[in-house]
DNA sequence: ATACTTACTTTCCTTTAGGTAACTACTAAC
DNA sequence: GTTAGTAGTTACCTAAAGGAAAGTAAGTAT
């Protein structure tokens, strides 16, 4: 990143990125349903301090842009799942960047 | 990502990560300093619907978390110039990874 | 009939983010 | 002395995000 055209070929992109993945609570979302937890409730209790309301508007969102896929299961009581799709794994790289990061940032801030 | 130790290693760390470049602006800030664009004004033009505002708050962040340095050069009229530092560079990998999957969102959502 | 469970939704309220526009302090140029 | 540039700040207001707690719908268990 050295000159004023990789400027803009990295603003734009990045900040496409961002509309759709920024905010505190989609990746660790997706970390969770990708680590196992499907059910609503599941999800809630595995991300600390989300709310039922938070959660709820942030996983539309999420399927809105084809990130998880909802699945009504018509059991009793009725059973609804989370998965992640192929194109939740596209953004694997990002989190692991960010993984890696913060686990070098709490080092750096605690005086290593 | 298959299971809930996982899970764990996961959203601590992604968390603090999140915590401190999440939002619609900071990386794109670090990306206009990266690319060259030290002065406020340069910042401000080379971000669309960036704020003086906005960009004058985002920056103490940065300066903070020592993402960014500001220096003032004692000339006329003032100039002050912000500069990234060598733990700006450790973000390199996340911005390179969102700048990947933002090209790519691109042509998913315009139908390639 | 009552209570419990799941998967949310609704209401109310506070906090945070963001936009617009005007303003300031300093200096230089005309 | 008026205009222009740099680097912001301040005031005012709206919008979006988020928290707490209660409520809802549908079925199951007792």
């Amino acid at each position: 990143m050295e000159n004023n055209s990789e400027c803009i070929n990295a603003l734009l992109p990045v900040g496409d990125a961002l509309d759709v993945i920024s905010g505190k609570w989609k990746l660790l979302i997706l970390i969770s349903i990708s680590s196992g937890n499907h059910r609503f409730t599941d999800i809630e209790r595995s991300i600390p301090k989300i709310s039922a309301k938070v959660l709820s508007k942030e996983l539309k969102e999420l399927e809105a842009h084809t990130l998880i896929k909802r699945t009504v299961y018509d059991q009793s009581p009725v059973l609804i799942k989370y998965t992640i799709t192929p194109y939740t794994e596209t953004l694997y790289p990002i989190i692991e960047e960010l993984r890696l990061w913060g686990l070098n940032h709490r080092k750096v801030i605690t005086g290593k």
